[in-house]
RNA sequence: GGGCGUGUACCGAAGCGGCCAAACGGGGCAGACUGUAAAUCUGCUGGCGAAAGCCUACGGAGGUUCGAAUCCUCCCGCGCCCA
């Protein structure tokens, strides 16, 4: 196998869809490192692991010598991309894309290696920003409504007849445009992502470059199993998130996402992977143990992952107290159960403080409290637990 | 600019004068069962209150009425068609 064959190889993993698969072995061919273009729109203050695989794709074109070229969209972040919205986004400030754009940055140096000739960071602001009208209109000459509505995302719009901003129509140009900026060879991009960076091709090609390679990603489902992570969905595992919150994730996947997860976020071998989701030759908890042992220690090391691990056992299947706890001052020693409640913050009100307390789900002091007029008595520094997950100490 | 629609809780969607804090579905939360998996079952899902009850809420502001999410007026937002 020669050498470009052994990379198409190990690049084409995971991917989904590629155009085109000889255009990217006519690259390769060429010898040089290529650039490899992907862009990040800083619009929330974290990323999480669905861009991590992208980042993972990523960072497998550093280690094969070609060059990452990180683009932050502080420019495309003023309009909101389109993806995956059935409405209009809000338009960010210019400070909060700023923040944002700083802990993209610092996040994704835990996935791509930071080395000056394997990265490049740009900041698309530097050329879009400067654009006349007339530069504009010149790129809106290049495309029509036609090709513009064949976008999933708008057509759906179009159909569900919600409204589609005329700003909006602009985002694949911009992002297109930022691929001939760069002289991108290849970029990538998860699934929802497609038509944008085609754009980037087409518009390569009327600039007079070779188009870009584009390679998309499959996109990783979050944590309820069936919809794509992300943010606004609250089905994140954040890259940010502590080694234990971490873990606890990792493990409330549905079994069926384990493959994906796997295949996406791991680099171990096909046949290992085989065997880890085989239920016959691996537990599906002891398969997601290790799932999460490897992700964690990714953006943790592997100390801190073993730790979780360890930690996951004894609180959840061993039922003991999880090794730290916060504790809350109350500032009184004989409180009302549902103000206690709300006091430390496991709930917004105090009906709401009642409603778990009817339910079962708040216990004090290992003892499970129903009524919720009950007044408990603050000795020492007793335990309270709302449900699960919510679980702190109290003192004066 | 004209015509026709439409705006209900986190989302979708009923309700069209009292029985409405508002059906139903999804989501979320909690409990049971588990492997913090899935599936399933049960309950909860505006605020204050121990409760009775009170308050706030059906795009906004007024009005009619003993009584309005429901009727009227104006305004705002959104969609479609015509221009």
């Amino acid at each position: 196998m020669s050498e470009v064959e052994q990379q198409l190889t190990e690049l084409g993993r995971g991917v989904e869809n590629l155009y085109t698969l000889e255009e990217l072995r006519a690259k390769l061919a060429k010898g040089r490192p290529l650039r490899v273009k992907l862009g990040m729109d800083p619009t929330a203050p974290d990323i999480h692991l669905g861009h991590a695989v992208v980042l993972r794709k990523m960072r497998q074109f550093q280690d094969l010598g070609h060059k990452a070229v990180l683009i932050i969209g502080d420019y495309t972040a003023r309009i909101g991309d389109p993806t995956g919205r059935d409405t209009t986004r809000p338009i960010l400030d210019e400070n909060t894309i700023a923040e944002n754009a700083q802990t993209y940055l610092d996040q994704a140096g835990k996935i791509l290696d930071l080395a000056p000739d394997k990265l490049e960071v740009r900041w698309n602001s530097q050329w879009l920003a400067k654009l006349s009208f007339a530069d504009v209109l010149k790129l809106t000459g290049q495309v029509t409504v036609q090709q513009m509505l064949h976008r999933e995302n708008f057509r759906l719009r179009m159909e569900k007849q919600t409204e589609i901003m005329l700003s909006e129509f602009m985002y694949p140009l911009m992002q297109g445009y930022d691929s001939v900026v760069v002289e991108a060879d290849v970029e990538l991009g998860g699934t929802d992502q497609t038509f944008n960076n085609l754009m980037g091709r087409e518009l390569q090609h009327k600039a007079g470059q070779e188009k870009q390679v584009v390679m998309v990603m499959p996109l990783l489902v979050g944590l309820d199993g069936h919809e794509k992570m992300s943010k606004s969905k609250g089905n994140y595992i954040a890259l940010t998130d502590d080694a234990n919150t971490m873990f606890g994730k990792i493990m409330s996947i549905p079994d069926s996402l384990m493959p994906n997860y796997y295949q996406l976020l791991t680099n171990l071998p096909e046949d290992r992977i085989a065997s880890l989701i085989d239920p016959n030759q691996t537990h599906p908890r002891d398969a997601k143990d290790v799932l999460g042992r490897i992700i964690v220690e990714e953006f943790h090391g592997r100390d801190a992952a073993n730790a979780a691990s360890i930690e996951f056992r004894r609180r959840f299947s061993e039922h003991e107290l999880p090794s730290d706890i916060e504790t809350h001052a109350v500032g009184e020693g004989r409180i009302n159960i549902a103000q206690l409640i709300r006091k430390v913050g496991f709930a917004s009100s105090g009906s709401e403080a009642k409603r778990l307390i009817a339910q079962g789900a708040v216990t004090f002091n290992n003892e499970r409290i129903t009524d919720p007029t009950t007044e408990v008595v603050i000795d020492g520094e007793p335990v309270l637990k709302v449900g699960k997950l919510r679980i702190c100490r109290v003192r004066i």
